[in-house]
DNA sequence: GCTTGAACTGAACGCGCGTTCAGTTACTCT
DNA sequence: AGAGTAACTGAACGCGCGTTCAGTTCAAGC
């Protein structure tokens, strides 16, 4: 049993990357058996390998896939003039990606340690990348006198520490809207730093 | 091969529960062995089965202990005088507590998701109850006319998020010390959320 | 209608898993 | 000295793991 119509590969390749991200977000990436992804695609275990050449690589792709996005994305929005509009732009940026990817941010946080050690290095990497985006801006606000922190590099890490931190108690149709939710977080970040 | 003096079992169940908290928020759950946890206490693995019932009871009173030693900790915490004190009170102790024991946070965040339906809804529990006492203060700060935070609970989410965030970079000897990264983020907060 | 070849199956590989348990050790108590 | 016992070993259980690969299926191209 075999593909019915035209080629399958253009297909299967981004489901079984689907049905990894979902799975390794829910269980773990050591909870999940390439088994289980298969019988999620609909195939058997050993075709998997048609799409990745182990597990390890199908995590790292979906890390790497994830911080490309993330970076690109960024460097595509549209920039705001002067430190408060510059981070307010971040601020709301970061929550809209980061809620429209819930199980690619949880396994960006957790699933780290999983990764091999050139693998990680290269996260990381992306990683401090646009944590440094953030620092800039706040470090630019400082400088112009707008913003008061002690330490950029710390109040960066916090900054996203909080705006992360929507993901882990938002929920679709709860009781408050995404753009409320934006609202709310930009008014306490803007508090936060603000000379 | 046996103890050597005394009782070994006042010695070597506290040292399961050690090589556990530290290999699975090192590893993660799944991904350490039974064996594994055997050989660094120095003892083969079916001597575990002396001191837990099994694996995912070793996971569940690791994160009940913190969870309980989080909210008794708090509750012999002086309480501040007035919402502000009561803020800061609340902000130093968190980091404070979370800074010293860095595993059974990460561990916490990471591994909920392994414990079994009942088991973690006692964990839930307790960590709402943690974030309740955060709500409470803010919402008394708010009634007081001394804090501004358009949603209580949110509010409370999001500075939990940041000051927990400290556990994701802090490392011993490196730049700043506890005592101000403390001062720093409670800077932050009080900033945050102020009127 | 035959060949090609990509997509996929199904069985197998050695291995490590959580857990059990009969047996052994080394200490304490009488 | 001998009995009792807590602590622990070491082998075994069935099972599922990641990965490989010879063989099968089937649409497409000639």
């Amino acid at each position: 049993m075999a593909r019915k119509q035209g080629s399958h590969s253009d297909i299967t390749g981004p489901k079984v990357r689907e049905a990894a991200l979902r799975l390794f977000a829910r269980h773990g990436y050591a909870a999940v058996s390439m088994r289980r992804i298969a019988a999620e695609v609909g195939v058997q275990a050993g075709a998997l390998y048609l799409y990745t050449p182990d597990k390890q690589s199908l995590l790292f792709e979906l890390l790497k896939e994830h911080m490309d996005a993330l970076l690109a994305a960024w460097q595509a929005e549209p920039r705001g003039d002067g430190p408060e509009a510059r981070l307010e732009a971040f601020a709301r940026f970061h929550i809209r990606f980061h809620l429209a990817r819930p199980d690619a941010v949880f396994l960006s946080y957790m699933e780290l340690r999983n990764l091999e050690p050139g693998n990680f290095a290269t996260i990381e990497a992306l990683r401090r990348g646009y944590e440094n985006e953030l620092e800039a801006i706040l470090r630019d606000g400082v400088a112009a006198g707008r913003f008061a922190v002690p330490d950029s590099k710390l109040a960066a890490m916090a900054l996203i520490a909080m705006l992360t931190g929507v993901n882990t108690w938002f929920r679709e149709g709860g009781r408050l809207s995404r753009a409320r939710v934006e609202e709310i977080y930009w008014d306490m970040a803007r508090k936060a730093v603000r000379a």
